[in-house]
DNA sequence: CGGCAGCCATGATTTATGTCAACGGAACCG
DNA sequence: CGGTTCCGTTGACATAAATCATGGCTGCCG
């Protein structure tokens, strides 16, 4: 994992898709805001590709930037001294990244595919969120959410089976897909199986096990290029036992 | 857990602990306010006691109040349609309630022991945040302060032995305690092996057997009335594994 | 006062999941 | 191209924690 150059912006991406052309404003925080928000906000972001694999910021480094996921994805870690690994989400385009309490990132932010995010200055933002509040308020929504999500995720990794987990975890990912306008029928999965396994409190060979029993109940089927198709939604929804 | 009648508010406590005089007022949303501000929320909070072991609001309720703890505990907690539990969070005084995202609750929360709470109207809320930036400010710090304590959370559930959650868990209550200004020493654990039990992602003899086990290699102490002594903190904090 | 219910502790046993190991295929690379 | 590494899968086995069961203690209530 080594550490993407930030200093060196993709300026030339930065001009192919100036905000007001953003397509997927509509999902981001960028949504709250009139033509004019917007224009200042595009004075201070910046966007940037970064390949597969590649550091955002590491846990515990001072936060200096926001993020704006605008394409492929991107996974959320904490680590414990011996190594082993929690992660804590994972983020598609649309999603925001970046909030922090005590001026240090908690967690350390990794692409999983290519992916370009746009990049906001705290400093600036801070600015910002202060001349507009519709702004402030929708990032404490963005927070809210991500709480109830964490919540949710609480409740996965405490109380559900390796199978129920896995269920849920696919059922998520499509509800995801559908919010962002894709279809919820063959999901895209581009994380590892060892990524699944520490996002869901398991080993990557119970992830690799629930999958086959899965596809030997013909819940799933597994294609190329880590796409699943789910053959029987409901199947599976009975399995995440959370209705 | 009977339901309690929240229509009914302890108007006498409320007289007795104005806003002004608010004893834990440092430690809650309300110290971002200055002295004409905390008397708008003045206006419109009521103070209520609670009883032990009483719904303060169900998970899938319309989110009407928010709530700050004054006194007493509370937990907080997600059901499976099958029973099983997952307690989110212990809150205690100082600590704010009832952030929701679609206007439902997205979990219940019941006290642990006879509890305070001021209890905010959520429509004369969201006038007062439109009024006050400091206070929109303030609520988006604690979401973000409870987002990276969630995030704390899933790492112990996903990747912490039983032994690491105890330690983890006696840990960060001897220091919540301490930041409300109590001593860190004997800690009070109001609740029960199974609130436990729920909150660690364990059964209740796992918790049990677990403190038995800190207790036999003299890293605690079990004290009368639920209170835990730890005798060695520098053992439970290795035991923790992070740091 | 006596019985009942809930909580905590502890022992015996089971089991879901982890660990260790091996293998095939894809991707990468010099 | 041949070697190396990574990834996913699968099998055999180990184990942490769950489950099942029991008993003591406390507090509550009739």
């Amino acid at each position: 994992m080594p550490p993407f150059d930030l200093a060196r912006p993709a300026r030339a991406a930065a001009d192919v898709t100036p905000c007001g052309a953003c397509a997927v404003r509509p999902l981001t925080v960028c949504a709250a805001l009139d033509e004019d928000e917007i224009q200042r906000l595009a004075e201070i972001v910046q966007s940037q590709r970064v390949p597969a694999h590649h550091t955002l910021f590491s846990e515990g480094d001072t936060a200096q930037n926001m993020y704006n996921v605008t394409s492929g994805s991107v996974k959320l870690y904490k680590l414990l001294p011996d190594g082993r690994r929690q992660i804590t989400g994972f983020l598609f385009s649309g999603d925001f990244l970046g909030l922090s309490v005590d001026a240090r990132y908690a967690y350390t932010a990794e692409t999983v595919t290519a992916t370009t995010v746009c990049r906001f200055p705290r400093r600036q933002m801070d600015t910002l969120l202060d001349e507009f509040p519709k702004l402030q308020r929708r990032l404490f929504s963005l927070a809210s959410n991500e709480l109830a999500a964490a919540q949710d995720q609480m409740l996965l990794l405490g109380r559900k089976t390796a199978r129920e987990k896995i269920a849920s975890f696919l059922l998520s990912l499509s509800e995801r897909a559908v919010r962002r306008g894709q279809k919820s029928n063959p999901i895209q999965v581009p994380m590892s199986r060892s990524d699944i396994a520490d996002y869901l409190g398991l080993t990557t060979e119970t992830v690799s096990r629930t999958f086959t029993q899965l596809r030997t109940h013909g819940a799933i089927r597994l294609l190329e290029a880590g796409r699943v198709d789910i053959c029987d939604g409901a199947a599976l929804m009975e399995m995440t036992e959370s209705g």
